[in-house]
DNA sequence: TGCGACTCCTTACGGCGTAAAGTAACGTCC
DNA sequence: GGACGTTACTTTACGCCGTAAGGAGTCGCA
């Protein structure tokens, strides 16, 4: 897990926020060749297709053809950078109008394109929660979530934990899908081939698996996936197997917090 | 994040479920004088006291008085250390029995230590997902969620997508709760002043706040926390209000999650 | 008594984030 | 127009990290 929100708060802030002094086109000094923006934006492209692995300040400096320490004169820190690239990405958060008839739909169509968003910047999935961010970005996508749960009609306290349940949710769901990928990228074999070599080597190593583990052994036993009662499955039959699976777990899971909140409204309507 | 499940498939298994030959009382060459066991402890220790961060083989060899590359005769290398650390812990997830006439009270409580569990040690939230670990008290404790999903009646397929859903919930509530705390001992200010110090700095670089961000601006506004309904609090006061926060946040949702499995039982009972 | 196996140590390499100091480009003022 | 101060960027270096390579010392067994 990579930490952000770890520098001086104000200095963060200030750079998320972009409150910085204007460019001050004409100040003494050779003119700069470089930007914020230029550099979260290389950083960011950087973590998507190499992962937050290849992320260092040299690796940045590389990309933009300078060295790691000409990122510092722009951002003080990997920490900082972090923050940046952070928010940045959160640009992409779905922004949608609430719809009283179908807050259900709304939240569902929501929940979809978070989803993707993560699975398209894995990355972010990385970086530790612990101290929000708190940049422009994040907040619209906040604004949003919360702007669909008021359509509920729930009181603000409620909205507010389900706002604290349903984003972890999402990032949970989206950790699985992109964990799916991985270990299908990471072996070739993008089936269950992985899974079969790993549980070969299981039982071979653990004999009385079964005795041991009743439960787990016998839902495995129990053969392929019965789809979940009042759910009808959507169609996607190229996506391997792990990843259909959670997304499938997702999609039930999702299902399962709304029908949830609908109890919670028939209580209070 | 930090990785777990990189090494080689074969070596990890056959560490985590102790299937390495005997000890070999009495082989050539010095007596050992570690242990796997004594490793994983002292790491394990070591991650609990001063945080993932502080995790390296040279501290860990430190702290058992010999060098980091002594370990490399018990261990092939970080991940595998990282494997073992992760399912040694574990061992303290709970064992539960299923009770079919209140699996909602059995299900509650299960989550509850679970949530404690996480915030014992939460250098284990940030071990990633991905690639899972397979050990022994993994599935032990996996064992427990599938026996008392069990009990609900619900059929093995969606008992297997309610593990995905409420394993990650509960991750997602120690994460938070695991922060508060973070966020309180950071600062010193054990309440709400961090909050105070942030958002007064985000007050003056981002005047136009409340406009931006009506939504979220009207949930802050509309006063302390309103109960969300059909759930009574329980009465915890000394703890500072972002952890009771989080703390609140999770029994909220998991009484929304169980709301929605309990609608899925009246689908088909 | 030696051999071979074994534990543990020292040393070293290439990576990381970043502090410190040097170099060169530029706007401004005499 | 030349000196000066400011600024962008580079070079070098420090102390971390994981771990490869090789050497030192210890023990069981032939």
């Amino acid at each position: 897990m990579v930490f952000a929100g770890q520098g001086d708060p104000r200095r963060s802030l200030s750079l998320l926020w972009r409150a910085d002094a204007p460019p001050t086109r004409g100040g003494p000094g050779p003119r700069p060749r470089l930007s914020v923006d230029a550099i979260v934006a290389a950083a960011v492209a950087l973590a998507d297709e190499e992962g937050m692995g290849a992320l260092s300040m040299r690796a940045v400096g590389d990309r933009l053809g300078r060295t790691a320490m000409a990122l510092y004169t722009y951002v003080p820190g990997k920490s900082e950078l972090l923050d940046l690239m952070y928010d940045a990405v959160h640009a992409e958060l779905p922004r949608r109008e609430p719809d009283p008839d179908d807050w259900r739909g709304a939240l569902t169509a929501w929940a979809g394109e978070v989803l993707e968003f993560y699975v398209r910047h894995p990355w972010v999935l990385q970086v530790s929660q612990a101290r929000p961010v708190l940049g422009p970005h994040e907040y619209a996508g906040l604004d949003t979530l919360v702007t669909l749960l008021r359509a509920t009609g729930l009181p603000a306290g409620a909205v507010r934990r389900l706002v604290g349940t349903l984003f972890p949710f999402v990032r949970g769901s989206a950790q699985a899908v992109a964990d799916a990928r991985l270990a299908a990228a990471a072996t070739g074999s993008s089936d269950e081939e992985w899974w079969a070599a790993r549980s070969a080597a299981l039982l071979e190593l653990v004999p009385d698996f079964a005795e041991r583990f009743p439960a787990v052994s016998g839902l495995e036993a129990e053969g392929p996936v019965e789809p979940y009662p009042g759910n009808a499955p959507e169609g996607a039959e190229a996506v391997p197997y792990p990843e259909r699976e959670a997304r499938e777990t997702f999609r039930v899971g999702l299902g399962v917090l709304l029908d949830g909140i609908e109890a919670a409204r028939a209580d209070r309507p």
